[in-house]
DNA sequence: AACCACATACCAACCAGTCGGTATGCTGTC
DNA sequence: GACAGCATACCGACTGGTTGGTATGTGGTT
């Protein structure tokens, strides 16, 4: 009849804190003890889960992925049936969360790798690795948007994808230099415009540029 | 017949050294030794210059928005007669800088920001007016568009020229994950897509929603 | 008694920033 | 045109605090 010592263990309180400091102060601005104190724990439990900071920001960043993963997989646009509901459903739940703090919507892993993309192999890849498979789901009702209509188009469904991947990220950038997410949401509003040219009021419907 | 004694002054030296090693490592990661060495400097002639590491990245930015203003200011597509022929060209310009190593094309704002917006007010300030100013300039030539086909869109010209920029930094942060331009290209070609689909393809020409 | 999950104490390296000092101008006075 | 008086530009040793990381101890579970 073993009983919980603690609510959560060590590792997973730094990885939470690790979400909210280092998306709030940067990752090289982040100290040991600033997580450490932001977990309520001590510097031995940080070095008894983590080799070192570097290795703990690989661990960040999947944690980081998988929470992702998480809200939206379970998001209700998922289940409708048209492929092009959940494109658009994806984009406006994107914006539908762009609430509150700053550090509390955006992507740790454009910050990360911003950061860390010469100085730091193991975290650059770990950052493009989550980056590129939360893509790969919304390339995935691209995919099926485009088989359903027959298109063709001069542009593929992996780089719409990143694409989409870009605006968000650089509309995170633009929410912290304007310290709010209006202009995010102003941004997500020309991305949707742009997926509503390319896939409905653009009767042409094949292009080849 | 005053000499010159040295070629450049410590100065300027310090900000054209900053624009590489900020850009490659990150402002926090920066050290002021890093940044005397890479000017070929000693530290006595950066706190001459500058009265703290901060006051020296709120500098930096100004020289780096100097740089940007004087790049494009002068590049061939803004003797264009037609205004979408300038945003168009302003567009392919930015796709054709896209060369050799990430932290010689990315935005040094953009950085900055992301490490300073919630800890240092002053250069979150100063990268927000740089990005702001050289946005108000594409802007200027979305307006002229606008007016010279008449158009009354559901969107604005500045939250358009924000979306430009948008995604060109988020290109950028892609590119830093993956190492190289050739995604910030493919980014820059959907933004293209978008401005004829906009501007060209969408025969309907005003639009409320 | 072995082991795991942490806590405490500590260290060497590095950090931003300081300070006393020098070399080299400029500017006004005689 | 010589020289005082002062400002500017720069040097590099130094400091106190912080950093990532380590070594060792401890209490509970098996």
């Amino acid at each position: 009849m073993a009983v919980a010592k603690t609510l959560t263990d060590a590792k997973t309180k730094l990885l939470d804190a690790s979400l909210q400091v280092i998306r709030c102060k940067g990752y090289a601005a982040t100290s040991v003890d600033d997580l450490c104190r932001a977990a309520g724990v001590t510097k031995g439990a940080f070095f008894h889960h983590f080799k070192s900071k570097e290795d703990m920001a690989v661990a960040s960043a999947a944690h980081f992925g998988a929470m992702a993963e998480g809200l939206f997989s379970h998001a209700g646009y998922r289940d409708l049936a048209d492929p092009l509901d959940r494109l658009l459903g994806y984009v406006d739940f994107r914006k539908s969360i762009l609430r509150g703090e700053v550090s509390h919507f955006t992507c740790l892993l454009g910050t990360l790798v911003q950061e860390a993309y010469e100085t730091n192999p193991a975290i650059r890849a770990a950052c493009d690795q989550y980056i590129s498979a939360h893509a790969a789901t919304v390339e995935a009702d691209i995919v099926e948007v485009m088989r359903v209509r027959g298109m063709v188009p001069g542009w593929t469904a992996s780089s719409l994808a990143l694409y989409i991947q870009s605006v968000l990220q650089g509309s995170f950038i633009l929410a912290k230099a304007k310290h709010g997410p209006a202009v995010a949401a102003d941004c997500i509003d020309h991305l949707r415009r742009y997926l509503e040219l390319l896939f409905i009021n653009n009767k042409g419907g094949l292009r080849n540029d």
